[in-house]
DNA sequence: GCAAAAGTGTTGGTTGTACACCCATGG
DNA sequence: CCATGGGTGTACAACCAACACTTTTGC
């Protein structure tokens, strides 16, 4: 089929990670105008493909990652955000653990890397304005919808959950209450395994209920932080 | 400068409205391939405007309002939603007053008409699928902003800003209850009037607080019905 | 024993819900 | 005098924040 690029639609990623503290991945360009400048792992759309398609094609290029939640953020579309031409780009956010992918340079990267989140370097474009509105949209997300889980590995503590909420929202959390209200809801699965080899009492492991998820979904729902 | 537009990008509006019931605006195509079938209301963008720009001029020119809240929504872009090439459309919504304008039929449709939210006519191309994403937008949003106002008239009793949230979020809401809620956020003031000529007690006339909104905003926010 | 995190318990204040009740007005 | 909405009061339950306290593990 046709494989040429729309030229005024491009696709950005804001991927978020999480290994103690919350993180965004970056690539430094080493082609074009904006060569040397970090920016966000993006690229273009083919004739043949949905925008969602072409989201999900280049999020599997750039991290090996296939399967991965991902959702569109929002369009955009100033005049000039573009320097060589008017390109409208459609911004989408996904988050990952940041140990289960090796980051793959490459392509039209020279460098990828993991950034701590309030310590980005200057971004090309108006990357930095997506990067705010996805932090924005992600502190409203993460009270929707129990997104973080995405970003902790298939079995972990709570107190791991707590400092991902904790984190990703900027608070200090009372650990006997967070305890029970996440409890509470349900969402979680007792592994009935234990962390072992910490230096302290061996906390039990959790997993998120997917099942569980999925029947809360119909009604609301609202994780309050 | 250049007014030519971009060929694979186009703007569409969910505009929705308020007169007892939600309703939503259509039009009638009157040219095109899509002739005689009802849609949203929308149209293409310059190369000398952000996309922001191009709703707020394509809803002033639908509508003849200006200076509204309009918020996007979401680009839609499956590879064949519109027949005769590849075009993206970037979905944007709003809310005004059923009765603060006169419908101008003319410029591409042949007819202009508000809709009961429930009862809408088939739409052409995927715009079905919009004005449902859009419906689930309102819902989220109508419990984070007090959005609603803007559907009702400048003065309105708390009755009707109940129905309001009633048939917005289509749920049975107690009258004690909500009116505490609502007036406890302090968004509401009083006008300190009276509506006439109804046949029960006269309720109080209130406005909405502007000043206190954006004093609320900078702290979180959340009307939970 | 110490540090660090796991985990339980308690208490007092806030909020939400459901419902009973009285008030004013036009027809 | 009735229907309709306006508006107040209340009581019970649920919930939540704050903080004290005990437990387990590695060093």
């Amino acid at each position: 089929m046709d494989e040429e690029i729309m030229p005024e639609l491009s696709i950005d990623c804001v991927i978020f990670g999480f290994d103690g503290s919350l993180k965004v991945l970056l690539v430094k360009h080493k082609e074009g105008i904006s060569q040397g400048r970090w920016g966000l792992p993006g690229g273009w759309i083919t004739y043949n493909e949905s925008l969602d398609q072409a989201a999900s094609r280049l999020l599997f290029l750039l991290t090996g990652l296939d399967n991965i939640f991902l959702d569109q953020l929002k369009a955009f579309g100033a005049v000039n955000r573009f320097p060589e031409r008017r390109v409208v780009t459609v911004a989408y956010y996904s988050m990952i653990r940041t140990t289960a992918t090796e980051l793959v340079a490459g392509y039209t990267a020279s460098d990828v890397k993991w950034f701590a989140i309030h310590e980005t370097p200057a971004l090309m474009y108006d990357h930095q304005e997506i990067v705010s509105f996805a932090k924005k949209q992600l502190h409203i997300k993460v009270r929707q919808e129990p997104i973080g889980f995405n970003l902790l590995p298939e079995k972990f503590t709570l107190f791991q959950l707590q400092q991902l909420y904790e984190s990703t929202l900027q608070v200090k959390l009372d650990k006997p209450n967070f305890r029970r209200k996440i409890l509470k809801t349900g969402l979680l699965e007792d592994c009935r395994e234990m962390q072992a080899n910490v230096s302290h009492r061996s906390p039990k492991l959790y997993r998120f209920d997917k099942s569980r998820y999925d029947q809360l979904k119909t009604t609301r729902f609202l994780l309050d932080f």
